[in-house]
DNA sequence: TGTACATCAGTGAACGCGCGTTCACTGATGTAC
DNA sequence: TGTACATCAGTGAACGCGCGTTCACTGATGTAC
């Protein structure tokens, strides 16, 4: 009945998709090409009329991600106006993200300066640009801690130093890697400073 | 003169060895059982007498690795008793040690629950040792910040998260992915707490 | 509205590559006597 | 000290695999007239 198109439509878009789907299913390793194409239901040569190489499309992914990322921390923190509950809320949210998305959110953050070069441009700037989104959500929450008159890249380095750990070290896929169990609620340790 | 021998001597070590300069120098795609036996002047074949697979290998050298990481930190603290210097003093071992060994670093880090199954029991008993030792040194560190009579792991959680995602956020190879330039020194963000 | 045609997103075959692993083998090592 | 021999760490060829990429092609799409 459906007669079978020979255009796809919107294959860019589908296999991108189709990589998170991947990434998300099997980790970083069985993200290729081909099965990407495979699922996006197309040949294995099609992607080349769309992305000039595997680290553009692994770039198009990850700009991708950093879009999930940042609409993750503001849907967590959207109307929530306290200063230090808005922070850990987007700190919250941050961390929701790592544990929904542990592949995704640990191939955003390897290094790529080696193929940046191979990107296509467009691509690369739509990469900067939502990593730079992503941190802002962070700074703007950091802004109201800031000392009066000054920057507030101190605090900034501190929070997302901390989250970012955190996240690293704890939320990947099962949480049970920690070798002792399960760890304090990210909350919880925050006053553990007052005794540094 | 000196006669070709037929026998390595201690090819297995001889593979860890060839393994981490491989991964210093290329990254973690840059690791094959195949360029381990070039490298140490092998035959490909060969490692399959020492190594049940790519897999055991790929654990010998986190195992390895997470020794030198203790030993960078150990070296750091080394000499300094009062707790709060000794304790930034293992964090900087910990960061000395991100910067120096940085592919070694994150490969350590990386989740391996899928792949355990497939590691030479012996070799996956050392991996688990070498890592509790690791974690031991930092605990050990923040034991004397614990509230009498009570348990440390909040003040080993904060710690822990604190430096690892400063180590994984701006000790990356060149220091120059950071979108801001520069961050602040670790030590420098750590009276930032007071701000929260 | 109908037709000619340029465009271009698909196909499928083919390429060369590096990989992990297996296999029969060989020859150095080191032990038993 | 000398000899026979078992062991086993190496070799080199071969396997099958999935990968990215190129190539000539084809046929659907959509525009110009």
């Amino acid at each position: 009945m459906t007669k079978q198109k020979r255009h796809h439509g919107d294959l860019y878009e589908a296999l991108i998709v189709a990589g998170i789907e991947l990434m998300e299913a099997g980790g970083p390793e069985a993200l290729s090409l081909r099965k990407c194409a495979a699922r996006a239901g197309v040949s294995h040569a099609a992607p080349a009329h769309h992305f000039n190489g595997v680290v553009s499309l692994k770039a198009a992914i990850v700009a991708r991600s950093y879009g999930i990322f940042t609409k993750t921390m503001q849907a967590h923190r959207e109307g929530i106006s306290e200063p230090r509950a808005r922070l850990i809320a987007i700190c919250e949210g941050y961390l929701a993200f790592s544990r929904e998305h542990n592949a995704l959110f640990r191939f955003m953050f390897q290094p790529f300066a080696d193929e940046a070069a191979q990107i296509n441009p467009p691509i690369l700037q739509e990469l900067e640009a939502r990593s730079a989104a992503a941190y802002d959500e962070l700074a703007q929450a950091c802004a109201a801690f800031a000392p009066v008159g000054g920057q507030a890249r101190g605090t900034e380095t501190l929070v997302w130093s901390l989250v970012h750990g955190y996240a690293m070290l704890f939320a990947s896929r099962e949480g049970s890697e920690t070798p002792h169990g399960r760890p304090p609620d990210f909350a919880q340790i925050l006053p553990e400073f007052q005794r540094l």
